[in-house]
DNA sequence: TATTGTTATACTCTATAACTATA
DNA sequence: TATAGTTATAGAGTATAACAATA
């Protein structure tokens, strides 16, 4: 969920075209990293335009899809899936059980931790935002075309799995 | 430049493996655009740490490249090349003249604007930059190989591009 | 009037550290 | 002592709007 942030974000520079008398990019053009960004930042940015059409934000379906994926999951494991401290959560499902998507719930096990499920508002929203999620995918699956696809996606993998 | 924060983030849970009791991801685990943002952020946070080895925010780079590449580029210009509102620029370049790594000058022809180009020491800072982003480079390449190096950046392209 | 860069302000996402209430 | 979640606080990066100087 999110890293990048989430309010309307201009349209940037690839490049050089468009911009204003050709930008020179030097090096950065060549090389995996800066592309990498480059290619998550527009992404990132057409899938969070869907999701402001809906009024959710584009962070919010990661986490809605983990909670539905893993019922009863609690704050802590769910940090450690997304990748973020368990503080950085408090707000963001704070936010869920607020606007009734997501409901809290003691453990009878530990009284320390809370099990985390969708509600039914919750799971219509997140049907609502798998959907935008799905036109997202066929336009960068049109980009990439099925023949390169699967193969896209494995390196995708391996670059998060085995980076550094 | 940015995008993602700079600062230090903790490890993040891949699909499920070594993540306390193998999180499920479901459909989110076959999305370009999920794995997009992984692959990204992994790559981003390894960049992050080779460049704070050497003292420097992993964003400068490439504004550093941007300016040495074009030398004499205005701020407006810059600020376009980098995707960004021209006042998220304003920090960056002061931080950049504070550490006499960037001068900037009054333009003859318009004195509104500045021309901005690196100091010795900016040119020898992004020396040592752009050698913790070559290896880094030479990290991704070896993850992706050398076979699908050339269609692989050709994608990331094509999406930065043609998204929506 | 329009543009360059700055300032004031605010927002998102994130982190660390200290805290509480359990365990 | 250790863990689950909260609170307090901070910082990076970004944006919008209003502004002064200049065009």
């Amino acid at each position: 969920m999110s890293g990048t942030n989430g309010s309307g974000r201009q349209r940037r520079g690839r490049n050089g075209e468009g911009v204003a008398e050709s930008v020179k990019f030097g090096p950065l053009a060549l090389w995996i990293g800066f592309n990498l960004r480059m290619a998550q930042e527009a992404a990132f940015e057409a899938f969070s335009r869907r999701s402001l059409e809906i009024g959710e934000s584009p962070g919010r379906f990661a986490t809605l899809t983990l909670i539905a994926r893993n019922p009863g999951i609690s704050q802590t494991e769910l940090s450690h899936a997304a990748g973020r401290d368990k503080s950085s959560l408090t707000p963001v499902v704070e936010d869920l059980v607020r606007r009734g998507l997501v409901e809290r719930n003691r453990m009878d096990t530990d009284r320390r931790a809370y099990r985390l499920n969708l509600t039914a508002e919750g799971k219509k929203t997140l049907t609502q935002l798998t959907r935008c999620a799905r036109r997202h995918e066929r336009n960068l699956d049109r980009i990439i075309g099925m023949r390169d696809r699967k193969r896209f996606l494995a390196l995708l993998k391996k670059i998060a799995a085995e980076i550094e």
